[in-house]
DNA sequence: TGGAACACAATAGTAATACTATTGTTAAAA
DNA sequence: TTTTAACAATAGTATTACTATTGTGTTCCA
């Protein structure tokens, strides 16, 4: 069995691209390899010239799908999200405990991924690696507020918006609940760049994943206390 | 008077220049009109053409002190970070409780700027907020073990270094103390940054300083007690 | 079965970017 | 006085991030 979600779609909104990619096999292409080359080369180095050249295309043909090198990657983290967010709601949907749910998310934002939740043409693990090293890019510009009316953070803070009602159900009174949200989602991404790049930043070791979740579970649940 | 600092200077380690800015006019004059400049475009639509131009010269009188656009913006933040750590010094000089240096270091990591602290030629609260948005992009690079090397990001680390020491005084069991100075720090930046583009994602009022500090403050003191 | 519509390859071109290199002038240091 | 330094001025390169146009094969559907 290759996967449990056959029948199940993550989609992104319209307004991200120009042409659905999921609605063509060049389309699937495209975003396929842009994860790969992207990981490959980093964002700064990464064209749509050189992705038009791996899939035997032209640039042309790319721009029909995404206005611009940052819609891709606006369409890349909100894939990440909405499907960070189904597993989240997939995980989470016998449990009745806020504290257990929450346990949970704080897992999924660590970044432990189940290998049979797979979708055909999008390599998970590697879409990981590139939020966690490119995903600050999306609202670090001049461009945020407009972007943002746009919604194209949409996927990012309705997630973190559920999240953080986990934490609101188990401490009505802790005033923070949002930014603590965003800050171990943040947190989660930049911890592990520290481990692998500037390890004397953290006390988390690259190959163990368990530490991440021990760190920020120990963080939140104690913050939280009532 | 002007400022408690007049002999005081922050210095970059050399690594980061390939003529000391400092040293001449010309120098500080880049150094004051890239701040400004950044902060006015962000870092994408800043050339050094733009501020050749801004301050009556040509770009290779500004390649002539720094390597690339990207060494720039390592000046800048090593320029910030040791400011702070100044600050941190300073600030902290003739206080035994480590729980007390500890606070005074978040309250400086939250953005708290004394009108008394100033350098002639830099804007500092105009630097603070390039490092709130662009500092981030100086290690989310490909070349990023590569400047690690070269020592880019010492005075970070250095900073960081320094108040989880504060944290191992207070409680040496902590297992996180560095990746805790490290959340902090970084929290701190995109908190302020969501604040004013992103609010769904922060319960931080951009025009209420003190909360940032209260979350940041609370969020360290419940994660380290005994 | 014919015709419209679509997907896309191929080609060309533009303004701007991130640099590098060279030369000549002026002013200050040895 | 000579040398050096600082810098303005100019020119030039490869690459980037796009836009525009045209032609061809395929698919849809009436």
């Amino acid at each position: 069995m290759r996967s449990l979600l056959a029948n199940v779609r993550i989609t992104v909104d319209e307004k991200v691209y120009l042409k659905d990619p999921e609605s063509t096999t060049k389309g699937q292409q495209i975003i396929e390899n842009s994860i790969l080359l992207i990981d490959e080369l980093g964002l700064e180095s990464f064209t749509f010239k050189k992705l038009a050249e791996k899939i035997g295309t032209t640039e042309a043909t790319i721009y029909r799908y995404f206005e611009s090198k940052h819609m891709l990657l606006v369409y890349l983290i909100s894939w990440y999200w909405n499907w960070l967010e189904y597993r989240l709601v997939f995980s989470t949907s016998n449990i009745a405990s806020a504290e257990e749910k929450l346990r949970i998310a704080i897992r999924l934002l660590s970044g432990k991924v189940e290998n049979d939740m797979d979708f055909a043409h999008i390599s998970e693990v590697v879409l990981q690696r590139i939020v966690v090293a490119e995903s600050a890019k999306a609202y670090l510009t001049k461009e945020v507020d407009a972007d943002n009316k746009e919604g194209f953070f949409f996927s990012y803070k309705r997630l973190c918006k559920r999240i953080s009602m986990f934490i609101q159900e188990i401490n009505p009174a802790y005033k923070y609940p949002d930014s603590l949200v965003s800050t171990v989602a943040e947190s989660a991404h930049y911890q592990i760049f520290f481990s692998k790049h500037l390890p004397s930043l953290t006390n988390i070791d690259d190959s163990k994943k368990g530490q991440l979740e021990d760190f920020l579970t120990d963080l939140v649940f104690k913050a939280i206390v009532k």
